[in-house]
DNA sequence: AGCCGTATTGGTCTAAGGTCCAATAGCCAC
DNA sequence: GTGGCTATTGGACCTTAGACCAATACGGCT
């Protein structure tokens, strides 16, 4: 159990950029780790951004630039919000990053408070992101803990159809889709239908109709 | 039944920027609006984007300028997605004005491709907009049209709770609660639980609990 | 061959939901 | 007051769902 310190990952070529941002961001009280390039960085472990964590990413730097490099964590699915920093940033590479996700595009020198102000909520963005990744990842593995069978049976609940009707569908009698459908409510740990749907909607399981 | 043709309004103190942007997307199919400030704006009717549309927007203008119109406007649920153009635009309003939802933001003089591109992509957001908020706006009126008890007990039925135990709640018989549950599915139009639990998701109707 | 997981079916019993029809009481508007 | 809407309850009857116990069949693995 780590204690849920926030990191931030700091890329930029400008060592000199790197070492005043860390201490700045130290000094609030979180833990940050440089990176002197984007391929730097791909080489770190995923582990690194398993916490709460955040990107401050300089858009221009020798070889992968820092459009690119967000362009290929944003295929991840627990990557982590960005704040760019630029010298001499352009409006289309803003409105780029900002289209792709970005929490902020601040310009050099920048100001402490705003930077701050922008890793905080980009932070923050990434606390809801690992909870709603989390919740999902729980009823996606219950769902692979399903059977096959189990699986088409909860499709077909979630649309409302009675065991009847399920049974007609699949073929096989009433009785079994009932033992199908309290294994399906156990193994989902579902109390009810109603929290069956909900489970459903949040790993997005969509029934067969 | 109007047609379902596209609507570009556009906001900008340059009147030829209006005129050439006018023919431009006037060339493309689309019916097109003008308004010299976004005063003028203010004052024209809501209807104007009921229908698939989608804003091209000046940054500087006299009085109130973009960024503070889209403010105004986001706030307004239905309103529509905005393409900024800006003849001097910098960084930090490029940064507000996309964190603010807006679709992209071009500098004059802009290639007639970006915007056309830009526009679509705005017109398309609206598309989605009006699709998922007139879905709403039928569940909310379904469920307006329940009574007190009916919105009642229904949020104890999307919790998944038994009528014995809605009943226990509320203080009154199990039977009176089987007749109110009729009558929310009813209403509803809900098939089934599960189809009212995601009808209640869309609307964000949420349960005591 | 024996064991385990999966799918399947059987029966019984209880609880719960849904559908009829019918009735009472309070409140509001015409 | 009368009529209409709402909330409430009652009863009878049928359909479903869920729980418990038990069993067969097939395939893979040791």
């Amino acid at each position: 159990m780590t204690p849920p310190q926030p990191t931030v990952l700091i890329v930029d070529d400008d060592a000199s950029v790197c070492r005043s941002l860390s201490r700045l961001l130290r000094q609030e009280g979180m833990s940050t780790r440089s990176f002197a390039s984007a391929e730097e960085f791909l080489l770190a472990p995923a582990e690194t951004w398993r916490h709460p964590a955040c990107m401050v990413l300089d858009l221009q730097m020798p070889g992968l630039n820092g459009l690119e490099l967000q362009q290929m964590l944003a295929r991840h699915p627990a990557s982590c919000p960005i704040v760019f920093i630029s010298g001499n940033g352009t409006i289309p590479s803003t409105v780029q990053a900002m289209q792709q996700g970005a929490v902020n595009f601040l310009t050099k020198p920048f100001d402490s408070d705003d930077l701050l102000q922008a890793v905080r909520e980009a932070l923050e963005q990434h606390r809801q992101r690992l909870k709603t990744g989390a919740r999902m990842l729980t009823v996606t593995t219950r769902i692979q803990s399903l059977t096959d069978r189990e699986r088409e049976v909860m499709a077909w609940i979630i649309t409302g159809a009675l065991n009847k009707q399920i049974a007609a569908h699949l073929g096989i009698v009433e009785k079994t889709v009932k033992v199908h459908r309290a294994r399906v409510l156990e193994k989902m740990q579902a109390g009810s239908v109603a929290d069956l749907v909900r489970l459903c909607e949040v790993a997005a399981f969509k029934s067969a109709v």
